[in-house]
Formats: structure tokens, C-alpha cells, sequence
DNA sequence: GATGAATGAGTATTCATTCAT
DNA sequence: CATGAATGAATACTCATTCAT
């Protein structure tokens, strides 16, 4: 009779969140942000229409609080407060985990990279005008610029070893569109990627450019 | 002042046709299919918003006209009456014409990319229920396995001289991915690609997998 | 310890009823009844919404009994129960009440004319179809009429003393214009009436009218 | 057969909107700006809802388009390249006039007076935000600043002949609110002013003032 | 062929009201 | 009594498509 207390509503509210940030998310991925309409979020997560509403402002607000939650979680996964350096463990570490990443979230991965192809959706959400994306209050540039620099300075230190033939700055380039290109095959490939190749192209990847 | 032959006015038609496909490609490939919009389209073309429906019976079908215009030009760049039997010299041009076609035709292979994304789409598209996606009147399908088979055959040869420790399917994995991510990279990167990487990157992808 | 009595009860009920129509009356006044919201309303009076279903059925009940408070109040300083002559003194007695109560309930006479402006909403209310508007359980309307025959009378008494070319209907007229001009220009006056033009107005008008 | 010049069809737009903003000022006017629905306001002008965004970009662009063509036309008829001298014979053509376009545009008032009562919308309208309101180019400040002006100093050269028992300010603000008086009371008079007493109460105004 | 006014189905969003707790 | 999550009907607005001229 009494009513809820104040934490239960909040625990109500992130659980309702989550489900319709599943729904949208699912919905986003599959047939893109502007086709997908409110209607059939909802529908799909199993709520009314308006009840959205109660938890996101906008579509637009849905879509960030969704590619937000997934951004933190994903970088919550690379150790921030490191040392800069990078060690040949520390690399094979860092691809297993991307393509384990890569698997875990394959319905963001094809939401994201659906955004940034469209310059304008991509600006309203990540521009100034909405929602700034962030993790954990720091900009997302910050850990992008960060795992860059932490590459390049891994495939400088290889060159001392391999020699003057050796391009650190080509060699990081084809080792990146590597795994890009895997990643976009694995985001297409329908269902599962077929036989043990996904373990194996991890593996050839790591031989090839650790 | 005689009045206009039947092909004078055919080729005014493809002339319009085009304008519009053009127009349209650019709105399809920056802001997306289902955002993009038909006035602005018109307006870009610089034509009547009914005008573009005598030459195409829906939105839809004037995206199927733009993939279909470029899928044909794409593969007719490819011999296709070819002896099905790929020589490392047909191997290096045919990366060449590759990344050459990347860059003609980097507004197309961003829309290609954003329509793949969204099945949907796809599927009204390249399923049966509307137009269906041909190349000079054959299936897309049969081009794709065509190349696949050279392709694959090509990787098979080169085991026979590289010795049993070389995996010829891993190979032929490595090698598309390397060349989708840097597909991938350069319809991301914003104008042109920075410095003579592009460049570079076809002789680094050629030096490694001819 | 001992539970409150009925009569407590009524008197919590009372406050918390005025509390709501107090923060409802300032929202109705000034962004109108349309456009004002429950929600909004509920957040000044510093409650929740459903607190407010508990005290008023609707929000036309609510609005219903805002005027009904401001009108059953106001109605209350004039005597009821006169014996229906006017002298001199009494006139300017009441010009001076109507002064002050235009002082005393700017939102309310705000919110009134913006809802007599609005045919619909007003019968509504008004209206036979929903809750009827009394004072102290008398039709509106008596009060009205009795006053205008009150102050009809007290025109055409002056009008023997003033001699044939005095039409009483139209310094009638003329007196509840200027007093209607006056109380538009106060209630649309931004904060206060600018200087002493509020004082000095009201004697100007007992001097011409009185 | 021909496509309808470009002259013709500014000619249907012209026509079309004003048709739209008759319908609107209509609703607008009778159950207020918020009340009033798209749906009906096209209903009533016999079109379709989406036509009125062919004309208008917003329902406050449309609300903003009627006050906009009220005002212009009702400025319009008084002479703004006056000497800036007002007359007694002026200032008499002048409240006659007044009162000609508050019978004309009876309907406008109302509208007006609803707007401006409610603060959000008002400034919305008048505000920076949208479209600002002006009359032929100039913002309407100007005029009511250039009226007030010289209606101060017509009074002032009352003072003058009349002695100094005549306070100007107190005579033009008993004048002012006696003709607001009048218009409001006009304003939500049913349909007509009853008998003759529009035309009356005008004359006794002009007596008393002039 | 060419134009753009006109339509109407569909979409995001709001908000009064209900109700389980 | 009190709360705010939940609903759904209603509303402003968009846009592919049609059609008279």
C-alpha cells in the first residue's frame, strides 16, 4: 500500500532503460536508425509507445544513451590507467580481446558503423548540438588518440628489431585494415562465421603482425 | 525543325536518367536511403519533384537504377569472357583495377555499404518482390561466384609452389579482408586518403599476397 | 497519538486542495489552460501527479474550481444581502473594492479573461455538461444581474438631478468602459502600475462617475 | 497541357494562404491558439492537413502569417509619413478609424488578445526565435512608439486651452482606457454591439476627449 | 515532357489519466 | 494517502506519390 521507495523506482528505471535500449539497439542495427520507427521499438520491447518517452527525450537521445552505454562498456574492457607501454604479450592480449569484443557485440558494431556513414545523424548525436558522447565523462577522442599513439609507438620499437626494410607506419596501416576488414566480414556474415575461421584468422592475424 | 527521332528522345531520356541517378547517389550515399528525400534530390538535379517519376516508378526503383548503373559498369570492367584461369600478372591488375574502381566510385560503394547494412532494404531490393539486380541481364550472383572460383583456384596454385605449410583458404581470408578494410578506411577517410598511402598500400597488398 | 479527527482530516484535505490551486491558477494564468500541464503544475505545488487525481477529477474540475475559490472570495465583499439602493458613498466604496480586489488577484483575473475569450473551454465549464459554476451554491448569473440593476439605478437617480441631457445608459457605459480599460491595462501592466497612476486613476474615475 | 506559369502559381499560393489563414484566425481566434488543431483549421479551410505546410512552416508560422497580414493591413490606414501634428480633426478621423478596423477585425482582436495574454507563446512569436513581426519592413515597436508620441503631444496642447486644473497624462490614460474598455467589451459582445450604441458611445468619446 | 500544388498514410512526440505498490 | 511508472489517444509534422494544367 505504501509506495515504492525512491530506490526501487530507480532500480525499476535502469532496468526499463536497459530493455528498451536492448529493443532499439536491435531494431537500429538491423534496419537503420531512420527506418526504424518508435512503434516497433516499443512493440518489440513489450511497452507502449509513450512510455519511451518516460525514460529517453527523443529518438535521437535513445540512439546516444544507447552507442554511450555501449562505449563504456567496451572500453571498460581496456586497461586505462596504463603504462603507455606495450608489450608483444600485451598486443596479442589487445586483438584477442577486439575480435572477443567484436563477437559479444556484433549488433552495435553494425549500428555504429551504419551512423558514421551518414555524416548528418552522425554530427547530431556526436556533435555539440545534442548529447556529447562520452565515457565515463572523458570524450571518446581521448581513448581513441590514446590506443593509436600506444600502436605507433609498438610498431616504431619493432621496426629496431626487423631493420631499415621495415615500414612501421605501412605495417601498422595493413595490420589495422586487417582486422577492419575482418571485422566488416564478420558484422555481414549472417549468423556465425563459418567453421573454426574466426578462431584461425585470430591466430594467423597475431602471427602475422605481433 | 523537324521533330526529334525516336533516339534523339532515347537519348535525352538516358541523359535525364542519369542527372537524376546522379543527384540521387550523392543524397542515398550521405544522409542514407530512407533520409534522403525526394525534393531534395529533385532540387539538387535541379528538376521537378514529378519529373523524376517518369523516369522512375518509385524511390525505390531510382536506387536499383543507380546500383544497377554501377554494378554493370564495375563488371564490365572485368573480363568476363575470361578463360577462367587467373596469371600473376592478371592478379596484380586485377587488384589495380580494384582500388582504382575505389576510388571512381567511392560515393557508390558508401551507399552499397549503407544498404548492405540494412536487410530491409536489401531485400526489397535484391529480392524478388520488386526489381530484381541484374548486370546486362544475368544475376549479380553469378558474377561474385565467378571471381570467388578464379580467385579461390588462383590461392590453390600458389600452394603447390609455396609447400604444404601454406593454407591456401586462410590466404585467400587474410588477403579480401586486407583489401575490404582499406575499402573500408578509404570511404571513411573524409576527402582523399593522406599522403601516397593509397598508393603505397597497393604495392604493400600486392608485394604480400601476388 | 490518538487519530485525527474527521475535521482534521477536512482541514488537511482544504490546505493541500489550495496548495494545488494555487500552482495550477499561476500556470493557467500565464501560460494558459491549454498549454499548461499537469505535470508542470504538480512539480510547483511540490507533489506528485496522481496526489492531485485524489483532489480534483479532471483538470477542467480543477480549473472549475479555481474560479469558483476566486469567485465565491470575491463575491463575498460585496453585501449579499443589501437593500438594493446605492447611495453615493456605497458607489464609491465599491469602485474602491474593485480596485483592490484587481490589485489582490491579478493571476486570477489573468486566467479569467483568457478563458471567457475561449468559447469552447468556457462552456465547458461553464456549461451545463460538466460542473456548474456557483457561488455559495447561487448560479453565477444572480449575482451579476443584481449588481447591474443596482448600479442602473444609481444612474438613473443621478439623472433627475442632472438634469434631460444626461443619458444614463450611456454613462453607464462609458463608467464600466473606462473601469474595463483600466483593469486590462493593469492586468497586462508588466509588474506594478508605473508611479501613483493606479492611485490617481481610481479617484480620477470616482471624480467623473461618482 | 502546358505546365502553369510561374506567375499562376504564385497567384494559387497567394490565394491559398490567405485561405489557410482565414480558416486559422477563425480557430485561433474562438478557441485559442493552443486548442486549435491543424486537422480542424484544415477542415474548415477544405484542404488537407499537409497542404497548410506547403504555405506555412509550423503552426506558429502560420499564427505568425496572420498577425503579420492583420497588422500590416491595419497600419496601413494610418498615414505614416505624417507631419506628426495631430489636429483636432485628426485626432477625431483618428478614433473613428480605430473603431471602423475594431468592427472590421473583430476577429483579429480577439486573437490578439489571447496571444499576448499568454507570455511563452507571445514571445515566441514576437520574440527573436521566430519570425519576427513587422509592418512593411519595420518592426512594429516603431509605429506604437510614433502614435504614443503624438497622441502625448495632442493632450499636452490641450493643457494649454484648458488651464492648469488639466493634468495631460491622467486625460490620456482615461482616454486610452476608456477606448480599451470599449473594445473589449466589443470584443466579447455575441455578435453585434446591441442597438446603436456602438455608434453612440463613439460620439461620446470624441465629445469628451477631443 | 514538365511543373509544383495537393493528398494521406505514417512518424515522433505529448500529456491527461490510471493503477500497482 | 502518496508515488511515479505506464498507457493510449491525440497532435504536429513529413514525405512519397498523384494529377490537373
Amino acid at each position: 500500500m505504501s509506495p515504492r521507495t525512491s530506490q526501487q523506482f530507480e532500480e525499476i528505471r535502469e532496468e526499463r532503460k536497459n530493455l528498451i535500449m536492448n529493443a532499439a539497439l536491435d531494431q537500429f542495427a538491423n534496419v537503420g536508425f531512420h527506418a526504424a520507427t518508435i512503434s516497433q521499438i516499443a512493440k518489440q520491447a513489450g511497452i507502449s509507445k509513450g512510455l519511451m518517452y518516460n525514460y529517453f527525450r527523443s529518438k535521437e537521445e535513445l540512439l546516444a544513451g544507447i552507442i554511450n552505454r555501449s562505449l563504456t562498456e567496451i572500453y571498460g574492457h581496456f586497461d586505462p590507467d596504463h603504462d603507455g607501454y606495450l608489450t608483444e604479450d600485451e598486443f596479442e592480449l589487445f586483438i584477442r580481446k577486439v575480435f572477443d569484443l567484436l563477437k559479444q557485440k556484433r549488433q552495435f558494431w553494425k549500428l555504429l558503423l551504419g551512423i558514421m556513414l551518414q555524416r548528418g545523424v552522425y554530427e547530431n548525436i556526436f556533435g555539440a548540438t545534442t548529447v556529447p558522447l562520452s565515457v565515463s565523462g572523458e570524450p571518446v577522442t581521448q581513448f581513441t588518440e590514446s590506443f593509436t599513439a600506444q600502436m605507433a609507438d609498438y610498431f616504431r620499437r619493432k621496426q629496431e628489431v626487423s631493420g631499415p626494410g621495415y615500414d612501421p607506419v605501412m605495417e601498422m596501416l595493413m595490420f589495422t585494415n586487417t582486422v577492419k576488414g575482418f571485422a566488416i566480414t564478420f558484422i555481414f556474415s549472417d549468423d556465425l562465421y563459418p567453421g573454426d575461421y574466426f578462431e584461425k584468422t585470430i591466430e594467423a592475424i597475431i602471427k602475422t603482425y605481433r
